[in-house]
Order: C-alpha cells, then structure tokens, then sequence
DNA sequence: AGGGTTATAGTCAGCGCTGTCAAGACAGCG
DNA sequence: CGCTGTCTTGACAGCGCTGACTATAACCCT
C-alpha cells in the first residue's frame, strides 16, 4: 500500500532547516501573534525552499480545526447544486480547506434527515456545515446542530433568520422588480404562475409580486396558476392562463423551469412570444437560454450565497455562535422574452 | 474553540470495555484476518455499546489510507457533473468514505490543469482520483498521476484506455441504435447535427451512427450540419437541415441541448415535431424533459459510471497499479419526438 | 515427541502537528 | 539595581490510530 503522496516536507524539517522549534513554524503557519518579524522571514524562507504544506490530518489530529466544512444539499434542482457547490468550493480553496459534500435526499423526512446527519457528523470532524434549501428552514434540523454546538450557516431561509448565520437574497424585491419592470413595459392583463406554495421561495416571490402591483397599477388584472417549479406545471399553468377569450398580454413564472413550460404551451397554442404574450421567469438557470427566445429573468446569486456562506463558516471558526445575516443582490436579466406594449 | 463535535469515543474505550488490546479493536475494525470469532464478537459487542466511529483523522494519519477520495471535475456541464457527484457520492457513502470536490476548469489548459493539480494533491493524501471528461482524455493528467503513483480512474475515456481504470458506454452503440430506430421507423432521409468534433464522444457517435445507416439503409441521404453540443448551436443546424425544399424527415443531435435547439428551429419555421420531422437527442439530459414532445434520447449512465469508478477505487486499494476496463450498458429511450413513417 | 509452521493476540513507537507550560529576553519603574 | 510584567521562543506530551515486531497458542509433519 503505497502512500498515494511523494515523501513530503514535514514541520520537523522546516525546522531543522530554519534553525528554529516546531513550535515556532506551527505559529507561523497559524499566523499567530507573538513573532518576531525575523524568525517569521526565517520560517517563510524553509517553507518556500521545501515547498511545505501542512498535513491536513496531523492537524485535524492534533487541534481543534478540521479545516473541512460540509455541504448539506439535495439534487432535485442540478443547476442549483452545482452552483452551490462552486461557490463553496472557491471560498474553500481561497482558504485552504476542504469542501465535503453531502448529499441528502429531501424526500426523506425530517426523521432520515436528522438520521443520515447524525452518520455524516460521526464520522468526522468538522468546521461548519453549510446547510441549504431545503433544510435550511427545518427546524429540528437546526435544534439538532445548536444541540452538538455545531456552527452552521443557511442559505435562502426564510423562517427564524436569527438562527444561524444566513445568507441570502430578497425574494420579494426581486418579484417586486419584475412587477415594476412589465407595468413599465405596459402591461396591464398579467398572468402569475406560482411555484409549490409550502415553499418559502414560492410564497416570496408572489407576495412580493403582487403587492408591487397593487401599488403601482391597482387597476391590473392579475390571474393567478398554480405551478410546482416543474417544467409540466408550466405547460399546464400556460394553458390555462392563456386559453381564454380574455388572456394576459404577460406571464411571470415563478421560477425558469415552468416559464419554460409556459413558452412550450405557447409554441402549442400557436400563441407567439414575445408578439403575443411576454413572459419572465426567475432564477436564471439554464433553461433560461435553452428556450427561444432566451428568457428574461431574474438573476439568483446562488454561487455566491454559498460562496459567502463558507467564508462566514470559515472567518467565524472560534467563535462558539455565528449570528450573521447576510443579504446578496439580485438582479434582473434583460433578454428577449418581453415586449414593450408602448412600442 | 470548541470542538464541533461531542467527546467520542475512541478506540481505547472499546478496547477497556471489550477487555481486549487496542491492536484487536483495530483488526476488526479493519477487518484483517487471523481474528477469532469470539475476540470480533466481543469488540463489536463494545464497539455497538459505545457508539465508536473510528477518526479519520488519526487513521488517515497513522496508516497508509485517507479514506478519502476526490472528484476532478469541471462545471461547464451541470447536469453531467451533479449526476457524477451523486454516483460518486453512493459509493463513498457505501464504503465509509469520503467524497472531496475539485472543480477544475476545463478552459484553463492543461499547464493550469497541472498546476491545480499539484495543489490539491499536495494539501493532502488521498487514495484515489477519479478523472471526468475533458480531464479523462488528458495525458498530461495521466502522466503527472503516474508518475506520483496516485491511483486513479477515468470516466468516459476515448483514448489508451489501458491506462488506470477506465468505465465507459460504448457511444458508437448507443448512436448505431438511434440509426436502427430511425431506420426501423421508416426513415430514409435523416440530419445528423454534430457535436463538437474535437471530442471523443462527438466523432465515436457520428461514426457509429453513420457505419451502421451505411450497413442497414445504403440507400439512405444523410445531410450533416456542424455542431457544438450547445443549444444555439442546434437552433442554427436546425435552420440549415430544415430550410431546404428537400428536408429530412428525421435529425438525430448529438446530445440533448442541441436537440432542443433543432425544436426551436422547427417551431420558428412553423414545423412540426414529430408530425413534420421527427428528433432523437443523446443524453437523457434535463433538457429532454423541458421541452415538447419530450424527447426520445439515449439514457447515458452517467452516475453509475461514477458510482462504478469510484468503486473500483476503493476495492483496488492496495493495489499499486489499477488496470479495469468496465463498459456499462446504455439504453433508448422512447418518448414521443419520433413518429413512424409506416403508420 | 520434537521441530517447524501458522493462527491469534499483544506491545510499543510514532505518524505530523498543536496545546500547555515554562524559560529566557528585555523593557519599564521605583 | 532588582523586581515585575510583557514579549518571544522552546520543550514536551499526546491527539487516535496503525505498522512492525514479539509472544503465545495451536496445529501439522516426520
């Protein structure tokens, strides 16, 4: 059993080269307060001469840090995951850590959920857990990880956001916005298709929508689909909004997917987008530019909500409670779906 | 700077309470041989009292094994690359390992490949690698992994596949089969929108779906339209297969997005699919259920190749060369995209 | 029965690092 | 000048486990 690594420099030898204590090299690479800018160029010099890195195990071994956090996430949505992941995985590596993924099936319930955590937390240590939707707003989630004092930060929660670091962005505005910019392009006769309503997101996003209007053209008529964030809801969501003597002149979907689905059933009823109806859709994932014409939308931070996350994760590691609460920018993403009514 | 997780115990406590040396508990624990039945019945009698999960830390340092296994993949694909980590992440779960993350860009050029390389593999040991396209077919990558003795299996490899362990689907195949089914459908003139050709997979489906109408239908016309694996890619095929007074009346994309760019292309032209021309993708990709009619495609096994590769990682630990080659089985997929020209 | 071999269990050092404690250096001050 | 307090450095144990080695017990053969 070969190790899988070359003989690599070790701390001891850093030492011996530099004429100093392991100790010494050990504040150094932790940055500690306490020394001397000499022995400091000293130590450098060795690590740069014998390309030292420290050994993740001996420390994780030795110390209190792990150097690792987890990624708590299910799959169900792909372009969501991965982009999770990436934003983690940079903060980690801007850091030096290592990312672990894992992957839990939302299906479960909250009983598998707390089971499978109590095997993924067993089996190692860890410096934080990034936890994302759905498990974000789980409860016993969180009452299990404050339980182990285990630090944690949620993404996109939106229940008890005094729990936890969270991290996340403004649903509600980002709708809000979408209702400013379709009154601003004329239209009056608007069609809602909503996401799955036991979602936080879902609920977000059409409150948001619908209040702005209220505000801005009370007079508009709204009709309002039911939708699940799935491709056939739009289909069906499409059909029924816009099947009808009296059909809105724009939809906005709750997430791409079902906009998607809501342009397939324009493409079956012969209805022309955006001639005929203009649509918008929110997340702008990649169905948003696999459909024609390519989707307005709203663009999600979703890489850097992880992104900011971890380094919350990181930057907090010695901190017994994290309490942070952060906010990222949405924004909307002007493309080819909607037409200006005043033109 | 608490430590994330409560007191565990340790491989000491099992030892006390099962009245037994340190050395047994870690035999069984291993399970190496030479331990009698009764000695493992009273370890793992205390070890199920206690709770004990051995530390991975002290195992990865004091032994030969991390446990750990890494996953260099790029992002450019999200729904290749989510299907690979929940392959890879099935088996590491199965075995007690751990699944590390690099996400490497594929855009950087193999002396970045190289670099980045480097650093991962420096910051820890780790048993194994498994290598994803476009990564697979670098041998640069496998150079540098042969020459630190890092084991490692590839996905989807086109070239020397007798290096390091390779799992793969036979693409040539599963391209001959969309030609028997077209064929079998009554089609005679068929489009083939290729993939970027630079590919292995784009130039082994083509050639296999070519060789195979070639064997079956001579008298067939095929017309070819560059492509790129991207949507807008197919959109622009589409139009240029389509928009002739003697269109086929059958394509086959060479994956999925590109499918669902020809479908635009037919719904800008005011053709329809399948009653006008019919359309086989590759992939089973997301996209082949966002779109109308869905899609009949080629099921890739993406995440059993990763399940399979990272399986063969851990099985073949120990080994100092590892050398499997292992072909896992593709599939049609019928939906409703294809209409037979005989009914 | 004796010698050789194999199965089973234990001892102990040490993987590479960090935490704790202590000692030396040095400045400030009465 | 001696004492205290702060800064800087080092010595050393030990995190939890495994590899190499040793010590018995059990077994086989002639």
């Amino acid at each position: 059993m070969p190790h899988v690594n070359q003989a690599r420099a070790t701390m001891a030898d850093v030492a011996r080269l530099a004429n100093v204590s392991e100790k010494s090299v050990s504040r150094v690479v932790n940055q500690e307060s306490h020394v001397s800018a000499k022995l400091r160029e000293k130590v450098e010099a060795a690590i740069a001469e014998l390309g030292y890195v420290p050994d993740l195990a001996a420390r994780s071994l030795a110390g209190s840090r792990s150097f690792t956090v987890s990624l708590l996430f299910d799959t169900r949505g792909p372009n969501y995951a991965i982009k999770l992941i990436e934003g983690a995985y940079e903060a980690c590596k801007r850091h030096g850590y290592h990312l672990r993924i894992e992957n839990l099936d939302s299906f479960a319930g909250e009983d598998g959920w707390l089971d499978r955590l109590g095997e993924i937390l067993s089996h190692s240590r860890l410096d934080g857990l990034i936890v994302t939707p759905p498990f974000s707003d789980s409860a016993v989630i969180m009452d299990y990880l404050e339980d182990r004092q285990i630090r944690f930060a949620r993404i996109a929660p939106f229940k008890e956001r005094g729990r936890g670091s969270c991290v996340f962005m403004d649903d509600a505005a980002a709708a809000a916005q979408v209702a400013d910019f379709l009154v601003a392009n004329g239209h009056r006769k608007i069609g809602l298709v909503n996401g799955a309503l036991k979602h936080g997101a879902a609920i977000a996003r059409r409150e948001g929508f619908l209040n702005r209007i209220a505000q801005i053209a009370p007079e508009a008529e709204i009709s309002e689909a039911d939708g699940d964030f799935l491709f056939e809801s739009g289909i069906r969501a499409g059909r029924a909004l816009l099947d009808t003597s009296n059909a809105p002149t724009a939809i906005f979907a709750a997430n791409d997917d079902s906009a998607a689905g809501v342009m397939t059933a324009c493409a079956q009823l012969g209805i022309r987008v955006p001639d005929d109806v203009s649509i918008c859709g929110f997340d702008d994932s990649w169905s948003a530019t696999a459909v024609w014409p390519y989707l307005t939308t709203i663009y999600q931070p979703i890489s850097e909500l992880a992104h900011e996350a971890t380094e919350l994760l990181i930057a907090g590691n010695g901190a017994a409670v994290m309490n942070d609460q952060v906010l990222l920018a949405h924004r909307l993403i002007e493309r080819a779906s909607v037409k200006n009514l005043a033109r």
